[in-house]
DNA sequence: TCCAGCAACTTGAACGATCGAATGATGCCT
DNA sequence: AGGCATCATTCGATCGTTCAAGTTGCTGGA
């Protein structure tokens, strides 16, 4: 099984290098019969293309990279762990393979993106968790590197491709839902104000409530993410609501763990559909992760063309009814 | 912001092409007053090499592929992400990075293997989730391709480097928990046999009583993985035991769901410390998998010398104890 | 004095693909 | 028949790096 190049799969067919690549690349500008000679020899040799050699010739790598977090446990990192599942499938059928990096902040992660630009060639980012403010968007944008965004550019215009999904609707979807099964003291725990995510689930519910003529005001509290402090800023709003809508599956599972230990049933809602929820019968919106991954690769084949304008999808979550065990 | 190549940076250092090639690859037979004229002349103009051009030449990539498991959703899933997230972060600073690939089965993963090392030259595969009578690490083998193994070689030959995680020693870690908290009935709720893995954890159980003079005979109930099954398998045992090792988390979290709705007190230890165990306060094995994911790209080193001999290591688990709350 | 031996560096070729321009073959029009 | 456009294919150069084989200058031993 020696070394098969696209000289052996030429000499074979009895044509140049040229008309090999031109099968490839080109197939409209080889006649019909020469190129079934070539693609049969390709077959009989099991011939496959470098893509070293053509990498350093054309400059395209056909690899796209993904950040992943760094190890760390908890909840929520799931959700990225689940993107980039649904990324690797949808890639490979384009023809591109996913690589990761990891980064600790945004700053580091630019000195990535120069890093891997310069010495790997890669074709395109895919950036997750875009935040107010973000510099590596304007960075990429500046340089010309073609990138996709999982998650809207809070704040700034919408010049590049992005996928994104409605948080305001899912939260709304939870309070509708709630309202539906005559809750009337439903309310929300949520991140402190600043993070577009965070505001647009908070302002789904709020939107909903007063769309209702159901009073919401004051039925609200934030924290950092996380079930103990979940826990600790709900307790004084549970003498006050009957159901919960969440940012996230940690804060309602520290609602949950609030509601039980001070007794007083509530409703919880959460966001995200971990596999927590899942696990403990939390009734929970879930993103379509999967579809929203497959999104971003079919705006990379447009954003690589150049040609094509930049397009954005705002994709719809769904509710996941659980009957909500206390924890 | 041209191109800047090894030629431009030998230019400006007023030395050859090759000289700065040694300079990077073997800065010993280099003076080391012209070495640092060179180093100084990388990094006035920010050259990085190219790895297209290098892979060509020597055919090494840098390039380690991962398997990552088709997008589904589930407790254990987590595992393999943890592992993922610190493969890449150890390969980074080895000079290596991480592509992925997803395969349905052993047989597509091999396709696979053919398909990413003819066209990437990919220098070697870490593979996880090894089992008995694998596939894939004699075809890997045969055809000289490096990889190491998260997991052993179960019943075959340690021919080639692999890390693992004693499951052993994690169960029986559980076990004796159990036994010096004052328990006597101890039961083990697994897979059926068969897995490695699974059997290992069960044995873990089972000599740690044998040895302690407990009786475990009729203790021990086997299922698939899941919450709901682990629920089912284990609604009979709870007459005769007053707790439980499980051989995952969900299973885990079965066994304290059936505990909690027949009314009977039974202390629940899983394993894989999963986000489940820490949002419901679950005690639970935990694998050190940012470790072994180091250990992974040390031995891969090694591998890669072809020099040295295949190496084997064995990490040890820890118990992390929480406050089992019930589900 | 001469040349072997070494250290430090340089030069030409090669890896395998693609690009641009040139070549040969074919058909059509006048 | 000659000219010319069109299509299919070929040829030579090139991408940036490393390998193998020089070249140069210097030291030391016979």
């Amino acid at each position: 099984m020696s070394k098969v190049t696209i000289a052996t799969v030429a000499e074979r067919a009895g044509v140049s290098r040229q008309t090999v690549s031109n099968v490839l690349n080109t197939p409209q500008v080889v006649r019909e019969e020469t190129r079934e000679r070539v693609l049969e020899a390709i077959a009989a040799l099991g011939y496959r293309a470098s893509q070293a050699a053509r990498q350093m010739r054309t400059g395209r790598s056909r690899l796209i990279a993904v950040r992943i977090e760094p190890a760390r446990d908890g909840i929520n990192g799931s959700v990225l762990d689940r993107f980039l599942h649904g990324l690797t499938d949808a890639a490979a059928p384009a023809g591109y393979r996913v690589m990761l990096y990891t980064a600790t902040d945004d700053t580091d992660e630019i000195a990535t993106y120069e890093n891997l630009l310069t010495s790997y060639d890669l074709d395109a980012f895919v950036l997750t968790s875009t935040h107010h403010g973000d510099a590596r968007t304007s960075w990429l944008a500046e340089r010309g590197v073609p990138f996709v965004t999982f998650g809207r550019p809070w704040g700034a215009p919408d010049t590049h491709s992005w996928v994104d999904v409605d948080n305001a609707a899912g939260t709304a979807m939870a309070t509708r839902h709630l309202l539906d099964t005559g809750h009337r003291r439903i309310g929300f725990l949520g991140w402190p104000p600043g993070s577009g995510v965070g505001d647009a689930r908070r302002d789904g519910w709020a939107s909903t409530l007063a769309a209702a003529g159901v009073p919401g005001t004051g039925l609200d509290a934030a924290t950092e993410d996380g079930i103990e402090s979940g826990a600790a800023a709900v307790t004084d709003l549970l003498a006050s609501v009957d159901a919960l809508v969440c940012a996230s599956d940690s804060l309602a599972l520290g609602a949950l763990r609030a509601a039980r230990e001070s007794g007083r049933p509530c409703t919880v809602i959460g966001f995200d559909d971990t596999a927590v929820a899942q696990a403990v019968g939390l009734s929970s919106v879930s993103q379509p992760l999967t579809q929203a991954a497959a999104r971003c690769i079919d705006l990379l084949a447009g954003v690589l063309d150049r040609s094509a304008a930049p397009r954005q999808l705002l994709l719809e979550p769904s509710l996941v009814l659980r009957q909500s065990a206390a924890i």
